[in-house]
DNA sequence: GTAACTAACTTGTATTTTGCAAGTTAGTTA
DNA sequence: TAACTAACTTGCAAAATACAAGTTAGTTAC
């Protein structure tokens, strides 16, 4: 009942408006965030932390497809299982949501990340920053999250 | 009809999932980005070129408010009218509205932003942040779009 | 081989949010 | 003082979202 060649809508000519226009709501930069900083790939495991309901996932995936954002491919073993991958245009989001990622850390009073980490993010930010980039892209965002920031990983 | 603690809602512990929860929407950062980058002041001022409605924008406001992002003040002389700014709180969105910028800039194949400024995006980088932040700062951001963004005063 | 199981959706429907037009009101201007 | 205006508010139709349940191709256990 939709998903026309994605050029049907088009606000403004502002740059921050077409971004908008195709990840302003609340839950597709949480499913990006899922694939690019927790390299998840699965239907079922995106923003499960947040329970997104399967049918609003399962547009957003498709959105996100059709936009160049992220492939999906049918697992070669379990042909039942589709296996999403961000493309190189997914990874560009990268710094928006690391930004995003910042700004909540700093306003969120009731952040479960340690103080310290939070101090060291205003004091030696670029040094933090690049760490954090470290971690997704060697694949150890998860231990950084319990070392560096203090977080259990219970917590997700 | 809503308007309570804000702490009502809270999907997960993830400072994304925070941040989206204030403004991930298609407009909030539309208004921010009109008070924060283009010193607009006015309750019919904001988002003009994508035409919000009246009570969209009025719920917004009324939301960035509530969470300290903006102030709200009637206007001395003209009692009629209310100026709205931007708080030190609302000021550190910036970094963010600036990468959604570059972001819509470098994959908007329609963006009226000339190529030449598209490509000192990417090879100087840090650079031309600095010259958006310097123009923001002193209140010639419009000029500086005109000039080095390549762009008609028209498309505002 | 077949019954139970599961990942990945799809469908139906109630609720909420958004869009659009029109109305209101305090305060301003002619 | 009558016309005008900024800043909303209200009413309602349309779209998006949430929640629960159903479907289906493919996998696993026996």
């Amino acid at each position: 009942m939709m998903r026309l060649a994605s050029s049907t809508k088009r606000r403004s000519a502002c740059p921050i408006a077409f971004g908008l226009d195709l990840f302003g709501d609340k839950w597709t930069l949480l499913i990006l965030r899922d694939i690019l900083f927790f390299k998840k790939t699965r239907f079922s495991d995106f923003a499960v932390r947040e329970s997104i309901s399967t049918n609003i996932l399962a547009e957003r995936l498709a959105r996100l497809e059709n936009a160049g954002l992220i492939t999906k491919q049918q697992d070669k073993t379990l042909k039942n299982q589709n296996i999403y991958h961000a493309t190189e245009k997914g990874y560009s989001l990268v710094p928006i949501l690391l930004e995003m990622s910042i700004w909540g850390l700093q306003h969120d009073e009731q952040t479960p990340v340690s103080k310290e980490f939070i101090h060291r993010l205003t004091t030696e930010r670029e040094q933090v920053v690049g760490e954090i980039v470290s971690a997704v892209q060697s694949g150890t965002f998860d231990e950084y999250r319990v070392q560096a920031m203090g977080l259990d990983l219970k917590l997700l």
